[in-house]
DNA sequence: TTAGGTAGTCAAAAAAATTAGACTTATTGC
DNA sequence: GCAATAAGTCTAATTTTTTTGACTACCTAA
């Protein structure tokens, strides 16, 4: 289905729009993420949603998706410049609240 | 379903999610919305989503509604003080783009 | 070698959001 | 009076999003 983007603002919105990817993105910014803590983290959640959230952030640019190959071995997210750009929009949000 | 509110910034990012409540909202930064009027500058819009997401611009304390009583006597939506306290993050978020 | 953790995928079901189309009520202009 | 415009509502269908549960694959520790 065809989207006309007639708003700037609306696409970076869409961006953080979806039940958990503003939850997702405020503990990114406090650390980097890792899936199975998150699930644990956000009590509601499933894999599932939280898969196809962290992949719709990559894809958006906001986070990057490490593998960390030292110790235990894992994948970490952390959030791009991009993502870091976003930071004092929250802020602002979280003023208004 | 019970939600509960981790995000301080989640609150206001859910007010304007939705197919149509971002650009609703920068069309009423520019001037009084009027009902008809809107269903036909946004296309691709129907009758039923537009009065849903007035509404709850509306309930949200975004947007409010009055009925002017002169002339041609018809209804418009305007920003609130609450609504017009997010035009820049709406500009922020346009700066980002 | 077996159990547990990490990081997922897949298909199907359920829930939520959006749309279509018929219908309403009140006010105007002619 | 008659037709048009404005601002919707209602029900049902369609589409999109979110959830569930089963299943993979890879490491590591005992």
């Amino acid at each position: 289905m065809e989207e006309i983007e007639t708003c700037p603002a609306q696409r970076l919105l869409k961006m953080l729009s979806g039940k958990w990817k503003a939850e997702i993105f405020r503990l990114a910014v406090e650390s980097p993420l890792r899936f199975n803590s998150l699930l644990r983290q956000i009590q509601g959640s499933n894999k599932q949603s939280l898969a196809t959230a962290l992949k719709e952030l990559e894809e958006e640019g906001l986070l990057e998706k490490t593998t960390i190959k030292l110790k235990p071995l894992h994948i970490e997210y952390n959030l791009t410049e991009k993502g870091q750009a976003l930071i004092p929009v929250f802020q602002q949000l979280e003023g208004l609240s």
